[in-house]
DNA sequence: CACTAGTGCAA
DNA sequence: TATTGCACTAGTG
């Protein structure tokens, strides 16, 4: 993601900023890309010479401008005609269009490509090589404009490109810029904690063992398990015995030895990955890490992030959470984390159309509860915790074509019971049933699902000889238009809510810093909480209009972990 | 160094 | 035999 410099030497400068690219194709003067650039570059190092732009390129490192993903934009036009396609295909498709083969910019310098907003400056040579690189990609992009635009309307993929997808572009770019702040000084106290408890976990690990070895490797704890300790394995892999969580808690019961594994797993994995990990990737001026969104990365419509990945944060469990503890707001600000509760059902209620789902929603009932009510036959306030529990369960495994094997592991109940829950929810929801059996026709017919806002998503795999593959394809074709329609109200949330934004001197004062699927978190100015607060709720609410509410619940917090309701 | 497998974190 | 992701470590070639 990021914001990208082209121009040509012999017909002037055209296309100054990417999401401009394809929204409005057309060439402009030099002194219009000057002007664009003017509030990103905040000087005048750029200069015109001749027929050229003249400048150098380490000052777009040094405002945080990202050179990565060529053709990002044409990407983001190929994902939307086909979001099962991975990047690296579109490139090759764009290849393709073309008739002739892409330079991707990571060859033509030195860094590795991740790391390339850390490579400052760069050399006079690969200044030119950028330079040479940005003409072209600026020519091969306006060559694609004429063949994409027209796939696009033909699909009638062409508002979700436009309206959505497009204009996400540059709010992408502003929250990679932002970053996050990290309290460093918390994350290495908290590191030594865990190395101190790791290492003791390795001792009592190796005495109960009988031997040293390498907890990390499950090859190495096999065979300490189940052949030196004679466990009863449970469960095999292609390679050998399982050794995962849950056939470590079977094991519990056992031995002494399993129990100090799970912890051992959890502090190394947060060590590993959520504390060095992070530390890795801060950057030490400012103190904050800079994620990347890829916006044409899943099947489905939903971002990812990459480098840190910061939408897999722990949370879950209190150990979990103090990494999330680390991340704080800048002085003078606070976090404002906003998230649509339950959103995946009430788009599951919206495109099923389904009653009874229908007005729970709009009575604005406690949905696990109302859904334990239903399909146990009590009142509501009669609900136990363990009925709610199940009935929680069932509706997000609904979500996920989830079936009566699934469920009885997943609450660790009978197959007969969990057909019997099924069969009792369907019963109540028939609508949903219908929905599902309707979406899973219409997508064995057309070979595809689309999402509320028209993304498609191929499932040819639905027609397959082979069992396994289509009950997957169908799963897909149920999950898709949920996850994705969710995926996308919460684009359309984002593009409403920063364009409410107040700027100053061109950027927003509070600051887009990340999108976790149904939750956006938000760095506001402590004087402008309310307001911005009240504007958010508003915006994702009103983000789409489907046939239940939706809710956005709003929390404020002096960091990640520890948030408060917002009252108002 | 590139790749796979196993594992586990999130929504 | 519940979806979508990313990343870590071990192990292989």
């Amino acid at each position: 993601m990021g914001l990208s410099v082209s121009w040509d030497k012999d017909q002037g400068a055209y296309i100054p900023l990417r999401h401009h690219y394809l929204g409005a194709p057309k060439q402009i003067s030099v002194e219009q890309v000057l002007n664009a650039l003017k509030p990103v570059l905040e000087n005048d190092k750029i200069q015109k010479v001749g027929h050229n732009l003249k400048f150098d390129f380490s000052i777009l490192f040094r405002a945080g401008i990202h050179m990565k993903n060529l053709f990002f934009d044409t990407m983001v036009a190929f994902y939307c005609l086909d979001p099962s396609r991975s990047g690296h295909d579109l490139k090759d498709l764009a290849s393709e269009y073309l008739g002739r083969q892409l330079t991707p910019i990571e060859e033509l310098i030195p860094q590795k490509s991740s790391r390339l907003n850390r490579s400052l400056p760069m050399d006079q040579v690969q200044i030119e090589k950028v330079s040479l690189y940005a003409s072209a990609e600026a020519d091969c992009t306006r060559q694609l404009i004429e063949k994409l635009d027209p796939l696009l309307k033909e699909k009638r993929c062409d508002s979700l490109f436009y309206q959505i997808e497009m204009p996400l572009i540059e709010i992408l770019a502003d929250m990679e810029l932002n970053g996050i702040k990290v309290d460093t000084v918390f994350l290495k106290k908290l590191d030594d904690r865990f190395s101190l408890e790791i290492h003791a976990l390795e001792s009592e690990a190796y005495g109960l063992a009988g031997q040293e070895f390498n907890l990390n490797s499950s090859k190495q704890l096999a065979f300490i398990l189940f052949e030196k300790l004679k466990l009863p394995p449970a469960r095999k892999t292609k390679t050998g015995f399982s050794t995962d969580e849950e056939v470590l808690e079977s094991l519990i019961a056992l031995h002494e030895l399993p129990r100090i594994l799970l912890k051992h797993r959890e502090l190394s994995k947060l060590k590993s990955t959520f504390i060095d990990g992070l530390l890795a990737e801060v950057d030490p001026g400012t103190s904050r890490v800079h994620t990347s969104f890829n916006q044409s990365g899943t099947a489905t419509g939903r971002l990812s992030s990459t480098n840190p990945n910061l939408q897999n944060i722990p949370i879950r469990t209190e150990q979990g959470r103090m990494i999330r503890r680390a991340f704080i707001p800048e002085k003078g600000f606070v976090l404002l984390s906003a998230d649509y509760s339950q959103i995946d059902l009430r788009v599951l209620a919206h495109l099923s159309g389904d009653p009874v789902l229908t007005e729970g929603f709009n009575r604005g009932a406690d949905i696990h509860r109302a859904t334990a009510a239903e399909i146990y036959h009590v009142r509501l306030d009669q609900v136990t915790d363990e009925q709610r529990k199940r009935a929680k369960a069932i509706n997000f495994g609904i979500v996920y074509g989830q079936q009566a094997f699934g469920l009885s592991q997943s609450l660790g109940i009978s197959m007969n019971d969990a057909q019997n829950m099924i069969e009792s929810y369907f019963h109540k929801y028939a609508g949903v049933r219908e929905w599902i059996e309707k979406t899973k026709q219409e997508a064995k017919l057309k070979g595809f699902v689309r999402t509320l806002l028209g993304r498609v998503r191929y499932v040819p795999e639905i027609n397959s000889k082979n069992g396994s593959m289509r009950s997957f394809a169908e799963r897909t074709a149920i999950n898709t238009p949920v996850q994705g329609t969710s995926a996308d109200i919460i684009k359309a949330a984002m593009i409403k809510i920063y364009k409410h934004l107040d700027t100053q001197s061109g950027r927003p004062q509070v600051k887009m810093l990340l999108q976790v699927h149904d939750d956006l978190l938000l760095e506001v100015p402590e004087q402008h909480l309310e307001k911005t607060a009240t504007s958010v709720r508003e915006d994702m609410e009103n983000a789409i209009r489907l046939s239940v509410p939706l809710i956005a619940d709003l929390k404020t917090g002096a960091n990640w972990a520890d948030m408060e309701p917002f009252k108002g």
